[in-house]
RNA sequence: AGGCACGUAGCUCAGGGGGAGAGCGCUACCCUGACACGGUAGAAGUCGCGAGUUCAAAUCUCGCCGUGCCUACCA
């Protein structure tokens, strides 16, 4: 195979590993800290470390990697960051998965122990998704990637921590938090997910102390009324008038237990009193510091009963649930039980119930942080895109809570917090201090939790670039350019962002944040492996390969709709790959001696179709790059097809074909000097096609990196990598309507007469016998001057161009513009068929028509509407008439013919 | 409960005040010297329903119906 040659099928596997090695082993993915070049920096949303790349990477990654291949090609100093995220409950929970395989647990290895056989895991398997980004073709920068437990980027969390502790902005207090019993650790109120669940509204009857009666509470958690410490009524109900400071029993646990008078109950729900449990509900906890009501937890940290519960002791907590439900009963308390549909709390991690509880942890007060970040994209400092998040962003932000960064779990930043063992000081440092500065002396112990995994994500756009330290990465590159991310994170990670790198930086993170859509199978349901419908993207690639499956990705992401991925779309785009690869082939068959000299061309030896295609991918080039600037991936993605395979492949190789490989009575390659050659001149289509395939493979390199290179490579004049050519720019001047417009009546000529070569079931071996009436000179002119082509395209074996007249003998007609094609069917004309074609179309127009006359009569549209759109109008009248009555013509001679026949 | 999307050809969707579009699928014919992962042609839609604004509405506004998602949750 020579050098200019491609073989006849596209293998992407070989392809994709030898092009890739090239791009990473030439640097070509670095960025410059110091450059004359404008930056364009962007930070990868780092994937857990315990993750294998699904479909949301695939799909997040194709589109920073298209917008970084993009703008260095547009001569940026691209940076695109790469990292991974230590991720901590997910990465406990599957180092404990594996010890709990090998029969041990982490409290047998101890804490160290454990961290350490943590890190273990991660140098053996934390590498798998950044190598499954290297098949998807990621050009991240990845001499610098990061990990969110590396030494710099643990030093910029302590730095932080430290800071806003200082500023008031962290405190540590006891509050209700959220409990996951299973993973024992609290989590934040975004870390729990809220689904309906059929439950049950449970009545208990809470029997005064003095005199009969009782209160009826209703309650979905009955189990939680052992650690019960008031009831709660409206102090406006009638029903409960002067019991205020009376005392219930307490049933089960026998105590007695004030009522108290709260606005917060409602009158209306359940039985309108409302038993207090401040240990394990929020609200109840809101209201028994009102009251200055004890808290008694009964549910401990593992999610089973404690001492507090009485003999219900050590009982899985629901379990216990049944058995006071049990209990209630055998006491004639439990006064009614109806089904409750309610929304229930759940880790995201581990899908268990969690638990409101009660335990000391840290908090960020984040509302003078939100106060900020949402004034940054107020002052449109940050641009959120598609704009319909920017509502969502500011909700969240105007709604925020106090954020529980403090974490049970031994996997992830300790908290630089030390307490005095001897008088109890609590000290925030970055490192441990060697002494009590209040007492001068005792043991420090440092806090045992962790932080929040989506604390140190918060720093990521300049924890990576060196921070705390004054880098020159940050100096170039932050703020970044764009942050490209799917809304699941937008709480978790997008927002957190913004308040930490306005508070640190005192500047936004990124100038833009594309949000884009999430992948979902074909059906549109999630994919998951519970459900058995992940689209495993390793799979894809090895099946379709990188490009194609890049390529629907792009192709189907449009702003703010999910996508629907099945196999069978990108079997389609790989189909477009191999059309790609295919009239690559065909051009290098002609070009692979071709020496392209730009300045040696000469305009006049252009022909039509050379100007009509090198308009059309002007056009191509506008609607990418605009495309590409605006986040709309997939009008990019869908002009390259269409005019690639429908502009390129159908009309243009087709029309030069004769003029590359030569007709009867001329020879390929021979000179034919003119104003306009009516095929095209030899060389100058060889320059034509070389420049238009060069052109292309630039504009579709982004998407499509790895069959573009591997073309580009084998495309004469072209040096080193495609990634280093310059992006295609537009010119007006290579607008050429004239061109297009022309190019629309020859087409037009075409397609009529194939039209009725497929309708009239005309062999397509057969060559027929073609006339073009019109009674337009100029029409006549183009056409005659294009005869070759149109010959060639339509399979005729002449071509008579004449004005109107004379309908000829037994044939089938056409209408296109002013142009009648007549294809003579002597001897094999099927009347009734022809006629029912004729009766078609006539319908056809004069459904078009009646709106139009419609229009036309109207004097307030007449009147009212712009001048050119009446104008354009009444010329679509004109047009479709004339057609039409040329239709009718001809529909009437058919009709004779056939009933002479 | 509130919010945000979406409802256009059999399927997946683009478009977004003046001519209903694409891809896949389907039908017919064709291995024509880049490609059968191909070519040519064709069939197919009251643009969810109802009102309003406008000379003109698939497109803008409102209401309704349906679907999906998000946020908040009163025991």
């Amino acid at each position: 195979m020579s050098a200019h040659e491609l073989p006849k099928g596209y293998e992407p596997e070989e392809v994709e590993k030898r092009w890739y090695a090239y791009w990473e082993t030439e640097g070509l993915f670095a960025a410059d800290d110091v450059s004359g070049k404008a930056p364009y920096s962007i930070v990868i949303p780092p994937p857990n470390v315990t993750g294998a790349l699904h479909m949301g990477h695939a799909h997040n990654n194709t589109l920073q990697d298209i917008l970084c291949r993009y703008h260095r090609m547009k001569g940026y100093n691209v940076l695109w960051m790469p990292g991974t995220d230590h991720a901590g409950i997910a990465t406990q929970n599957v180092v404990e998965k594996e010890l709990a395989k090998e029969g041990t647990d982490r409290h047998a290895l101890g804490r160290e122990g454990f961290i350490q056989r943590v890190w273990q895991w991660r140098e053996e398997y934390g590498g798998l998704i950044i190598r499954q980004l290297r098949r998807l073709g990621a050009s991240c920068d990845w001499e610098r990637e990061r990990f969110t437990m590396d030494e710099g980027l643990s030093k910029a969390v302590r730095t932080v921590f430290v800071a806003l502790h200082e500023q008031g902005l962290i405190y540590r207090g006891n509050y209700i938090i959220n409990w996951c019993p299973r993973c024992q650790t609290a989590l934040s109120d975004i870390e729990v997910d809220h689904e309906d669940h059929n439950g049950h509204l449970y009545h208990v009857r809470y029997p005064f102390e003095e005199g009969d009666g009782g209160i009826i509470v209703a309650t979905t958690r009955p189990e939680t009324m052992l650690g019960d410490t008031a009831v709660a009524v409206n102090p406006n109900d009638e029903r409960y008038q002067g019991r205020e400071g009376n005392t219930v029993i307490l049933p089960l646990m026998n105590r007695s237990i004030p009522i108290i008078f709260d606005e917060y109950v409602d009158m209306k729900f359940g039985t309108g009193a409302l038993k207090i449990t401040p240990a394990h509900d929020p609200h109840d906890f809101e209201i028994g510091r009102r009251h200055n009501l004890d808290s008694i937890k009964v549910i401990g940290g593992d999610g089973h009963m404690t001492e507090e519960a009485g003999r219900f002791q050590g009982k899985d907590r629901f379990e216990c649930r049944e058995e006071v439900i049990e209990a209630l009963k055998e006491e004639g308390l439990l006064e009614k039980v109806e089904p409750y549909q309610h929304s229930v709390g759940h880790c995201y991690r581990c899908r268990n119930t969690v638990e409101p509880y009660l335990s000391k942890q840290w908090f960020v007060k984040v509302k003078p942080l939100a106060e900020q970040a949402i004034a940054a994209v107020e002052r449109g400092d940050t641009r959120i895109i598609p704009d319909t998040w920017t509502k969502t962003y500011y909700e969240w932000m105007n709604n925020i809570k106090d954020w529980c960064i403090s974490r049970q779990i031994w996997w992830g930043h300790r908290i630089p917090a030390w307490t005095c063992e001897n008088c109890d000081e609590l000290l925030v440092a970055m490192e441990a201090p060697a002494k009590c500065p209040a007492c001068e002396g005792g043991t420090l112990a440092q806090e045992t939790d962790v932080l929040d995994t989506w604390f140190s994500s918060a720093l990521w756009p300049f924890s990576t670039m060196g921070w705390p330290e004054k880098t020159q990465t940050l100096e170039t590159f932050y703020p970044t350019s764009v942050l490209v991310t799917g809304f699941d994170i937008l709480f978790f990670w997008v927002a957190r962002m913004m308040m930490m790198g306005l508070h640190f930086m005192d500047d936004v993170p990124f100038r833009d944040v594309y949000i884009h859509a999430l992948v979902l199978d074909a059906e549109g349901k999630k994919m998951s492996k519970s459900k058995g419908n992940v689209i495993d993207p390793l799979f894809v690639i090895d099946q379709y390969g990188a490009d194609a499956f890049r390529f629907t990705l792009a192709a189907l992401a449009a702003q703010g709709r999910d996508i629907k991925l099945s196999e069978d779309r990108i079997e389609g785009y790989r189909h477009f790959i191999n059309k790609l690869w295919n009239a690559a082939r065909f051009a290098l068959m002609h070009v692979s001696d071709f020496e392209p000299d730009v300045s040696a061309q000469d305009v006049r030896h252009f022909s039509l179709a050379d100007r009509w295609i090198l308009s059309r991918l002007n056009t191509l080039t506008e609607t990418v790059t605009v495309g590409l600037d605006e986040y709309k991936f997939n009008d990019s993605a869908n002009a390259l097809y269409q005019f690639v395979w429908h502009e390129f492949c159908d009309w243009y190789l087709e029309i030069i074909k004769p003029v590359l490989y030569g007709r009867p009575g001329k020879t390929a390659g021979d000179d034919e000097s003119g104003e306009m050659p009516e095929v095209g001149h030899y060389e100058t289509t060889r320059f034509v096609l070389w420049s238009i395939l060069n052109q292309t493979l630039r504009l579709l390199h982004p998407f499509i990196p790895f069959v573009a290179e591997e073309i580009w490579e084998k495309l004469p004049g072209t040096e080193g990598s495609i990634m280093k050519a310059e992006f295609p720019a537009t010119s007006k001047e290579k607008h050429d309507p004239d061109a297009e417009r022309i190019m629309q009546v020859l087409m037009g000529v075409v397609s009529g007469v194939r039209n009725i070569r497929g309708e009239m079931n005309v062999p397509p071996s057969l060559l027929v016998e073609v006339t073009v009436q019109s009674g337009d000179k100029e029409v006549r002119e183009l056409i005659e001057q294009r005869r070759d082509t149109i010959v060639n395209l339509c399979k005729a074996k002449t071509l008579e161009v004449m004005p109107l007249g004379e309908r000829p003998r037994s044939c089938a007609t056409s209408v296109s513009g002013n142009a009648i094609m007549f294809v003579s069917l002597e001897g094999v004309i099927d009347f009734e068929l022809e006629l029912g074609r004729l009766n078609k179309e006539i319908n056809k127009i004069t459904k078009e028509l009646n709106g139009i006359d419609k229009k036309l009569n109207n004097e307030d549209f007449l009147e009212k509407a712009p001048q050119e759109v009446v104008e354009k109008v009444r010329e679509k009248g004109q047009k479709l008439t004339e057609k039409r009555s040329r239709l009718e013509e001809n529909l009437e001679k058919v009709s004779q013919a056939a009933g002479n026949a």
